[in-house]
DNA sequence: GTTGACCTTGACGTTAGGGCAGGGTCAAGC
DNA sequence: GCTTGACCCTGCCCTAACGTCAAGGTCAAC
């Protein structure tokens, strides 16, 4: 199969796929023409790949992940323990992201929002660190 | 002021400095020998700058900000405007990152984390889109 | 005069590809 | 046999917001 046509099947962009292989992640056969020829296990391993993609892995997760996937004597620990860690970073930055936008809620609920500029949002963005609330 | 002090005063990098200047937000004055020389003014917008990074703007956003904090004649509106905007992307980002956790939760919680490599984690990857959950 | 701390610019690295240029390949239609 | 359009190839520069390193200039103290 073509770079184009498993793209398509993996919803990947071709870029994407020459990007993975350039990263060493699915490299495809090649034919005597040059052309990338993906089979039904590069298929699987970007499905896979855009799957992982998708749950928020990066690359490096996702060559670990890939590992795994392939590797039919794995331990479900070891897979638990990457989802988990993903899991970790993705409960900080989601309070992170809370706390932002707590905060920025509160400011905008107290800006006028008319003409004049007198604006708490600018106010809390100009104090200085000791007269932050 | 010098760059290292002035960013140590604003809780920045000196490489964060030269960055702003570089992209025109907050540029010093130059005394003879070359060295950046920081003024009362630079100091507040760093400042500025600084919080208003924290709050999650990007830079295009800040130079926005920066230029309503700068400007007397402003309204209240457009600064809650931008605030809005950046708001509504937290909420999107903050949806998908749920999302997201949500069913990396249930996948690891249903994993069972032993030496077996039956994981439901792998396999809800491994799906193709039609057989998702 | 030397040392160490500071300053300068510039180039490259990071993530995960996007976009473009220049050129080769292939299959169809004439 | 030739052209045309759709595909493919590699390679380069671009993104955000700096971090890191390198080579070299400046300054204050000793």
């Amino acid at each position: 199969m073509n770079i184009s046509d498993a793209a398509q099947t993996c919803q990947l962009t071709t870029k994407a796929l020459r990007h993975y292989e350039s990263v060493g992640l699915v490299v495809p056969e090649r034919r005597p023409n040059g052309y990338r020829e993906y089979g039904a296990q590069q298929l699987k391993d970007l499905s896979f790949l855009a799957h992982s993609r998708a749950m928020g892995f990066s690359l490096e997760e996702c060559r670990q992940l890939l590992e795994l996937y392939r590797n039919p004597g794995r331990a479900s620990a070891d897979v638990k323990k990457l989802a988990q860690q993903k899991l970790s970073q993705l409960d900080a930055q989601l309070e992170q992201l809370h706390m932002l936008r707590d905060s920025l809620t509160q400011w905008v609920d107290h800006c006028p929002g008319d003409a004049s500029p007198t604006c708490p949002i600018i106010q809390r963005l100009s104090e200085t660190d000791a007269a932050r609330s």
